[in-house]
DNA sequence: ACATAAGTCAAACGTTCGTTTCAATCGATC
DNA sequence: GATCGATTGAAACGAACGTTTGACTTATGT
């Protein structure tokens, strides 16, 4: 195996430290300490420290919304009308796989997403491209579809849910990692209950105008 | 209207600047500024950075948990084995709930409460009393009444989803509020989307073991 | 071999951080 | 009105922060 460059371990680095403290919870110095490298490797390589999130932030979220879209798309050539039941598995699908094989590091990729969106650091907001609000438009229209009578306010309500549920899992799960428990038998358990828990919900009829 | 302490001034600025940019994103300077109160004042009333959101955590829980129980009572006094649906109104609805009457403060001690606990920063995990773990027991214990059958670890996990869904969707209000639509009537429509959505969730059968 | 660019390094920049210090002020009690 | 504990004030503490600098080392192309 090639050893990393040192722009590579930057980036490992900040992903482990931020998504265990926050953006501004880690120090730069904290993040090239982790990493080995110099101080000044991070506004060499990536022109500061918010520049650095964004890129942390582009490097994990892109194979998810990847799979997601895959995963629509492999739906949609199979029917124009998919389940909602499958709907929910190829979206909240990808937020549970683990990324490399082995390790804890699917757990800490949920945890970084979390921290990073949910960070109240304005640097912490501004770093989507445009893949996921378009890969989020196409899974609102395929849930239109398999829910009709839904308003879209609702509907935008429940796939927030979505996003929710699966995320805070996986924060807890890395907050608290079960005792003697592998961690892949048990990310896979919580995917399997979340895809219950959530194409129920989905599923449930729309809520009547107040009376 | 008697003019609030200074100690009181110093744990609504927190609050405030706590739910805004977090723990780690908040200096002691700014939340004396905005309280219009001495730097030392702080540390003299609180002791430290740590503790004052402590402080600050509590005052805004407490209500919750006991609106949580109080409901929790209700229910139980009505029948022994309360419906799902009701569990749910009784645990989440609270979490719904405008704090005083009027502006946004609900939305801000929502998203107080998530940034609290999602908040990466050692000193923003440890502030629970066990009033908390109390009303979360004796709500595990009546849903597992109401759903037999259900394992326990799929139950703890679907509770989560519970709170998951109300408070992402809390911060999401208080991140972009809705244009020209009056906090109350929204907030008032979340709830409702949020009890369907979780009661159904609650609701579903259980995850059948791994074939 | 040498010139040029890319990358790394130790050191320092000025700023802001949480906390402490100690004198000044207030309010009640004797 | 003097006394004493409680509170507030301005100033300073050392430490840590993000960023910059300029010299040094490594790699690349000719």
């Amino acid at each position: 195996m090639a050893l990393p460059d040192t722009r590579t371990k930057i980036l490992d680095a900040a992903e482990h430290l931020f998504a265990e403290h926050g953006y501004s919870g880690t120090s730069v110095r904290a993040v090239t300490d982790l990493a080995g490298a110099n101080l000044a490797a991070v506004s060499y390589h990536f022109g500061s420290k918010a520049e650095l999130l964004a890129a942390v932030a582009r490097r994990v979220t892109e194979p998810i919304t990847a799979a997601q879209s895959a995963g629509l798309d492999e739906l949609l050539a199979r029917t124009p009308d998919p389940p909602v039941a499958e709907l929910v598995e190829a979206f909240a699908g990808p937020l549970f796989d683990e990324m490399p094989a082995g390790s804890d590091s699917g757990a800490r990729t949920s945890r970084l997403i979390v921290t990073i969106l949910s960070d109240p650091a304005e640097e912490a907001r501004s770093w989507t491209g445009p893949d996921e609000d378009t890969v989020r438009e196409r899974y609102l229209a395929a849930f239109a579809r398999a829910l009709p009578g839904l308003a879209p306010q609702e509907l935008l309500f429940r796939m927030r849910g979505i996003f929710a549920v699966t995320a805070v899992d996986r924060v807890e799960v890395y907050h608290r990692p079960s005792p003697a428990c592998p961690t892949v038998t048990a990310g896979e358990e919580a995917r399997r209950w979340a895809i219950t828990f959530l194409t129920a919900a989905m599923s449930a009829p729309p809520t009547r105008a107040r009376r």
